[in-house]
DNA sequence: GATTGGCACTCGGGCAAGGGGAGTGCCAAT
DNA sequence: ATTGGCACTCCCCTTGCCCGAGTGCCAATC
């Protein structure tokens, strides 16, 4: 009961900072929130709080504001995923709807979702290592070169091209592009290897060093390494926060350009909304910031992620909510496909 | 001789505020300029420059800043592009060559502009309609549904997913590829609608719904409305310059996430480097910045821009050069393959 | 006639002082 | 455990002030 107290104050506390992101003091609490009890209370509670790690004063004479403790607990303990609005739901996907191909799906979505938070959106194109082979194009661009094109079932298109050791006769490409359909279509695009390390060894002596150089680029491209791609929206939503974020925002944007950082920030998402503030965020740029991100999936594996980043006191409950809908509805496009 | 020295000071004006940001007196630059003559002659001369419109005084008691006006002088009149040092061009150079792909290219040329001039910088893909069509390829999903992918001599790879009318068999769509290519290779992106109707027209009537299809996607990605995309990077460098745009750079970022504002900012390029600066922009919300841009080009058309978006109060000289090189780099990488 | 030194004037920015107010912690009473 | 009261702290806004940078103008000079 006592305890239940403590925590409503807490909600309070994270949910008027959010609203108006000015330290919240013990009448406030009183005032916009009926819980029955007087501001002396409420301070004791504070203390309290302020004990245990949950709220902070930025000075002695302020109010409380939440420290990333606090909205850890808050969105633990305290905040279920909002509803989204059936309207909201209906705009998300007519906007999706309208896609043309992949890229343009990608594109919509990252502005879409960081159009409903209002926040930095990511989104993550589906890993090649996730997808299967639907089709490999070899296109010869002159003697020696050749462009690669690696279709994969979730939609996406890898190219390449390659300057071949030796000319290869528009015959010659003809057959390796058989046999390459041959042994690739199906298959996981991880198991490339694998699968075409026999055509090298098959190949005639003359022919090898370009099948070689061929296979080599097929499975470079999709190296889980390079193979990843994620869209990035809405930075200018950045700005509007510029005075929440310790210093400056530069940093930030700077850690946002950097396409490794992106990686690690979806690295690990599951089918499950993940939450990261502040300082739990393994980028040390982005600590002033909050992550709040899940995966996406074709049949029953996930593919890819998608996130947005936006300061600590940001909405939880209406980010997640936007967050996880925008990737049901990408699950539901690429089943569709 | 007077209107030399007059322009002198001009030059001195606007130098020395690009690097300090700073309001410049009269006495500052008799210190750092060696003009010749006393801190008096040149408030004349700044009373004469400002009547003229070429530069502002923020407030009575400070120095003087060079307006949009000085700035176009300044460019037009008085610097030369500044060269750029071997060291810097084998850096573009080798920073380019590594690029295994189109995209690569892009995405390399646009991060090596944003740090060579520190600024917000934009590469434009290949225009479609500047290209020739290098391979068409279509590939069967499903029953109804095909992959459409074009490519460009310019390197362009474009994918379009069709919903078909009907069913098409796997010889159908084999034999449709045949005819598409017979047609198509080697014609120019924009005449490809001239080319495919008459495919349109000789087709069976069953099959005439489905080709017809695959025509306009055809059609439809090569349009000159949608085929256009152009990269954004360095962003973070806004930052930097938060209070030299008069209220945020909110709305700045957000222009520049509009590929419609993008692309009229590159859609005028020719070989020579343009400059527009501050008020100049079409733009409305880019008329605090300026922009530098030109043209890239494959064989003798020009078939994209590169540009740069910064503070009126850039280095000119230096972003012009950084502007120029990049693009010459494009096109013989273009060229090259 | 251009250039110069001199001088009064303007104005922004930095600094200190002061008051108002929000919010706290503590304590004694219930 | 809760509450009202109260003294206290500290931020922040406003005011007033001075300083210095920079100007415009003028009379003197070359």
């Amino acid at each position: 009961m006592l305890e239940d107290r403590r925590l409503a104050v807490l909600r309070a506390i994270v949910e008027d900072y959010v609203s108006t992101r000015e330290p919240v003091g013990s009448k406030a609490i009183v005032e916009r929130h009926a819980l029955g009890v007087s501001s002396a209370t409420i301070r004791n509670d504070m203390a309290f709080l302020e004990e245990e790690g949950y709220i902070a004063q930025p000075h002695t004479s302020a109010g409380r504001i939440p420290t990333d403790f606090g909205y850890r607990a808050f969105v633990d303990r305290l905040s279920g995923v909002k509803p989204l609005s059936s309207a909201e739901r209906r705009a998300i996907s007519d906007f999706l709807a309208g896609a043309v191909d992949l890229d343009d799906v990608m594109a919509r979505s990252v502005r879409l979702l960081a159009q409903l938070t209002r926040q930095v959106a990511l989104v993550q194109y589906p890993s090649l290592v996730q997808s299967t082979v639907l089709h490999i194009e070899l296109v010869r661009l002159s003697e020696s070169r050749l462009l690669l094109v690696l279709i994969a079932d979730t939609g996406r298109v890898e190219q390449r091209s390659i300057d071949l050791p030796a000319p290869m006769t528009e015959d010659e490409v003809t057959s390796l592009r058989t046999r390459l359909v041959a042994s690739a279509i199906g298959e996981r695009c991880s198991d490339l290897g694998d699968q075409l390390t026999p055509l090298v060894d098959a190949a005639t002596p003359e022919s090898r060093p370009a099948v070689a150089a061929v296979v080599a680029s097929l499975i470079e491209a999709t190296a889980d390494t390079v193979e990843q791609r994620i869209v990035l929206g809405g930075t200018a939503n950045l700005a509007r926060y510029r005075d929440s974020f310790s210093i400056s925002l530069e940093p930030v944007l700077e850690a946002l350009e950097e396409q490794v950082v992106l990686l690690r920030l979806l690295g690990e998402v599951s089918g499950e909304v993940t939450v990261r503030i502040g300082h739990e965020n393994p980028v040390e740029d982005l600590q002033g910031t909050s992550l709040v991100a899940t995966g996406y999936s074709r049949g029953d594996s996930v593919v890819a992620g998608v996130g947005v980043v936006g300061p600590t006191h940001m909405d939880y409950p209406g980010t997640m909510a936007s967050v996880r809908a925008v990737a049901q509805y990408l699950s539901q496009i690429l089943d569709e496909n």
